[in-house]
DNA sequence: TTAATTCATTAACTCAAGTTAAATAAAATG
DNA sequence: CATTTTATTTAACTTGAGTTAATGAATTAA
């Protein structure tokens, strides 16, 4: 978290089970998370839900699409525990920029960290099977692995949880996997 | 394609069937496209080829993790037809952004786009079936999608060429897909 | 033009995930 | 504590993708 973005922020608190912003919603606000956990997640026409991201503190979440290009979101945030976050505008971030030059670089390290965590999502839900993704996560989240209902974790690997159920006993059996 | 970038670069022509460079590779420099056609992709270790996009003139491609991490670099970058590059070093960039912090917007800018790219991939590879994956890549693809093989693309989808080949069989079937 | 090679389709089979519904288990509530 | 509600597991069945191998089509080379 910077300093510098503290100064232009305005704190917000989200108690649990309360959305940030929705699917559709007009959005210029970026959030950066101080406390709390949240999941982002597509909702499909006919109720489905595909969960995109969690955000934990001291991460941040945005529509980058929302915000540079004027479209509508595409993706609902919701909070999962109470969460105390700073809202930050699209405009005071553009003028803090031009008072400011060097924000521009925490900008620039904060889209690179992006990129480089949703090319990493791109290769596990390219090269990987839900049973391999479903390991890796756990290894690699296992602070809010705890956290989340299987019924979420499931959504995030892009498989029911009614599949996650049957992997989770897989690998039970196998003797690999005791979360 | 940015100016600023012609005169830091050097012009290099990789004709079809040659890489850029490897998995494995320690790459410290990003190929802006000129003309021609590559893709970019995974390869396991027993042998499986997962591709991770292509890339046509006008875009460019490097390994953010390889230049920023230092690590070595996860995939390989093959041209699939003749294609003229401009390759540019991290120093050479670094340097002139340095002399020019305007440029620092255009990496910004550059960054942006990648990862709104990346957003609309991950939406896809998370919530859409192969078949629908199929669909929305002909019709957005469309300029390249005569230029690829039916293998490419399958592994692009992230399916075999043979379930490819009994999906553009249910879309003929249907009536709507007629390519 | 033929032969060789590569690319795409089809078939037969296996396996894992989706779907629906029922059965447990766990958590929240009165 | 008992009851309600929610979360998770299990079962039975369907569907679609992976695998292997054979066939057919299109390209390339001789």
């Amino acid at each position: 978290m910077n300093e510098q973005l503290k100064c232009i922020g305005t704190p917000r608190f989200f108690p649990k089970g309360s959305f940030l912003f929705r699917q559709g919603d007009k959005i210029n606000n970026l959030f950066f998370i101080q406390r709390g956990l949240l999941k982002a997640y597509y909702e499909t026409l006919d109720g489905k839900e595909f969960i995109k991201s969690f955000i934990r503190d001291g991460e941040f979440i945005a529509s980058l699409q929302a915000i540079v290009e004027g479209n509508p979101n595409s993706f609902t945030v919701l909070s999962l525990e109470d969460c105390s976050v700073l809202e930050v505008t699209k405009q005071a971030l553009v003028d803090q920029i031009a008072n400011n030059p060097a924000l521009t670089q925490v900008v620039n390290s904060l889209l690179l960290k992006l990129a480089i965590k949703k090319e990493r999502r791109e290769y596990e839900l390219l090269c990987m099977s839900p049973e391999e993704r479903y390991l890796i996560f756990c290894e690699r989240e296992c602070e809010i692995f705890t956290r989340l209902s299987q019924n979420d974790i499931a959504r995030y690997l892009g498989i029911t949880p009614v599949a996650l159920s049957r992997i989770r006993k897989r690998c039970r059996l196998v003797g690999g996997c005791q979360v």
